[in-house]
DNA sequence: GTCTATATCTAGATAGAC
DNA sequence: GTCTATCTAGATATAGAC
């Protein structure tokens, strides 16, 4: 099953943290019905009764705690990359560029973390699938703020952050499976030159 | 863990044909990892043995099978929606609309069945992985096309087909999270005014 | 082609010592 | 907080009668 040796999380981290980037490390790869608490104990050189001390909603939390993870993650890049640009469009540009080799250098398996999370658990588990929710509210909450200071009207802010956020995570999907950058280059530019056309 | 009746597939079909057609929405809907044989079977109104006379290969097969299907289905209804528009921004409007519809008359449970299909499949299935390029790309073709008949230039055509069906891929699955057609509703508007800036 | 029975394994979760 | 042992239920898959 397990084919590439799994990125080992430090031990300086606390056990709960080091349980919560592996379960998300893992979802991330496997989806949430996929990865295994066995397995999570194991990767993350913890006992499954520490996993339990920690989480004891079981899969369920810990599947809500990783998509959590994986908000925070994602939300620090994409602060960063909207406050180290001044125009939004070449922002989002540069995103794509950074989104594609992070997938590339991972052999695409590195999707977005949230997405592969929460795929498929909308009828066992809401809360998983709330937290998600969230998640792609903070995003674009993000991405609206970053319009709106660069000058642009709020509702085509609005607008156009459910756009950016709808269209990255598919082009990061579309570029896994097809084990190309394509997707998200063509989204790249075409997210850019949208922006640009509000200005 | 079943809360709602499984639209149950017609007796008049084949026992091989009700055993996709059950397969594709099970994993629509709980994905390939949550979705069991024997409940497979169990809704197709299948033995155990019946499904594994047509699907010697096991789960994978059912897996990569319903994957064909989904790419069928999509297809099927890409292909008609572009053929009744002459513009095909008006057409990729219009295809928003309806994908949203779908979604909430399902109580946002029935996403695109490819993609809740082969998400965490990556590591342990390729051959799931390979059919679901292959339906994107399929998805792809026929946008393109589309936008050729309308005269768009080749390779604006092709660079906006991947950007077409990326950003359909991602609202639909931020509208199930959401729960709410806004994500759908936005990228529909947007593509149309990108689609239509190339004129 | 269809059916039942079953083999084998692993899942999620719990108990209780330390 | 950590650890091991274990319970129960479910999974995939197979065997062989009809």
């Amino acid at each position: 099953m397990k084919k590439r040796p799994e990125p080992q999380h430090s031990d300086a981290l606390g056990t709960r943290e080091r349980i919560v980037r592996t379960t998300s490390r893992l979802m991330q790869r496997q989806g949430y019905q996929g990865t295994g608490i066995k397995q999570i104990a194991r990767e993350a050189q913890a006992t499954l009764g520490s996993v339990y001390h920690f989480f004891p909603g079981g899969k369920q939390e810990l599947g809500t705690a990783a998509v959590r993870q994986g908000d925070a993650e994602f939300a620090d890049i994409l602060e960063k990359m909207l406050a180290a640009e001044d125009d939004p469009a070449t922002a989002v540009l540069v995103l794509t560029k950074v989104l594609g080799e992070g997938l590339e250098e991972s052999d695409w398996l590195d999707g977005c973390p949230v997405t592969s999370t929460v795929v498929g658990t909308a009828v066992d588990s809401p809360g998983i699938q709330e937290a998600a929710a969230e998640a792609f509210a903070h995003w674009r909450a993000l991405v609206a703020e970053a319009l709106l200071r660069a000058g642009f009207a709020e509702k085509d802010a609005k607008e156009l952050a459910y756009t950016v956020v709808s269209a990255l995570e598919g082009a990061e999907m579309a570029a896994q499976v097809a084990r190309s950058t394509q997707p998200l280059d063509a989204v790249g530019q075409h997210l850019a030159r949208l922006i640009r056309s509000y200005r």
